[in-house]
DNA sequence: ACCGCTCTTGACCATTCGATCAAGAATTAA
DNA sequence: TTAATTCTTGATCGAATGGTCAAGAGCGGT
């Protein structure tokens, strides 16, 4: 019986291991040099595999590139779940704010391959963001407006209060080059970075 | 007398004319595509010019890339080098927020530029960053910290504060693709946008 | 009008890169 | 052990792409 490989049969002992190192070597090659600078000879060497053999399990770069793709997004949006609509509104800020800040320390790979996708027009991903993602966000949006109608945070539009908190945490690991050329080799960076940018917003966002 | 084109030499006029298409054009595709991403045939096409004419005015893709980095690094500083070490701190600081995320909006394909530029590890300006802009980011820093010194502000950290308004501000042009995704086609996004980082900004360094 | 220099282009080259294929090696189930 | 299936690879193909070259067309100063 032919089986293709990465079908939603049950997978091989070899399988699951190699396309794990696939993934591994592809974030690595995609969050460096983006879709078209990437090469499928990179990642097969990255991962000590031929390039046929790679082609063997995914059959275009394009899927590799998909796959590597959804294999992150979703631990990507989990800080913005937890978000507790019965929590304590600055609390869960803040908490939202140094969970983000510390993924973005921790997988700043991740990062940086997802901001390529958007900045290059999100072709991929396009509909994930137009579908879940702005749900998920609408529905903390909703949360944080009637958090400001019962007068416990400082008038702001949540949908902008989201995309500040995303662009200055996910900034660190996106520009980390320009941050490391202004900063020089600063070993408590980021400890600083979480501290300021979580003085800024809660001093901005506490009710006065 | 042979020439090069693009020379310390006066340039004619339809080296003048035929360069600035160029420099447009290839701004459209490197913000685009990125470095890898766009050709030199595409770039040619886009400005109406064969693709050998093309490199007779730059003799290397790169050298495209390097010249239309250089044209718009300049101007992309011009609001930071513009606060006013005598100037009143929040107005100051807010006027910088304001510009900022006015030229991001009114040039978000540059913005895209250097947004991939520094993504993939700033090869090209890695030097400029290092030098001319860390010296001026340093200078400024030292005006903030005295502003705090004398207790006109917020005690944050002058250079993530620095960062915080970078990333939020080109936020918008870089990630475009997501903002739209979860905002749609809202006419007043930017001038919302504006208001709501000027709050959170301002709010966040008054002093108390 | 003339002449030197600038500008333009079709044809072409070398390399890179994604993808294919046939054939053989390794693994697994009986 | 055996046979079916899965895994691996050297060789190779075609398209895309950056860059070159020689030859001709156009322009500007005299």
């Amino acid at each position: 019986m032919m089986e293709q490989a990465g079908s939603a049969s049950r997978k091989t002992r070899i399988q699951a291991q190699n396309e794990g190192l696939i993934l591994k070597a592809a974030l690595e090659a995609f969050s460096a040099y983006g879709f078209r600078g990437a090469t499928v000879d990179q990642i097969a060497t990255n991962c000590g595999l031929s390039k046929p053999n790679l082609l063997y399990y995914f059959r275009r770069k394009e899927d590799i590139y998909i796959a590597v793709l959804e294999h992150t997004l979703h631990d990507w949006l989990e800080p913005l779940r937890q978000i507790d609509p019965d929590g304590e509104p600055i609390g869960e800020i803040t908490r939202y704010i140094r969970t983000k800040i510390r993924l973005s320390r921790d997988n700043p790979k991740a990062s940086r391959l997802f901001a390529n996708e958007i900045l290059h027009g999100a072709t991929t991903i396009g509909d994930y963001l137009k579908g879940p993602l702005k749900a998920l966000v609408d529905e903390k949006a909703a949360i944080i407006n009637r958090w400001i109608a019962e007068g416990r945070l400082n008038p702001v539009d949540p949908h902008h209060l989201i995309f500040a908190i995303w662009a200055t945490t996910q900034h660190y690991a996106d520009f980390d080059a320009q941050v490391s050329a202004v900063m020089g080799n600063t070993p408590d960076l980021m400890t600083k970075a979480e501290d300021t940018l979580t003085t800024l917003f809660v001093e901005g966002l506490k009710p006065r």
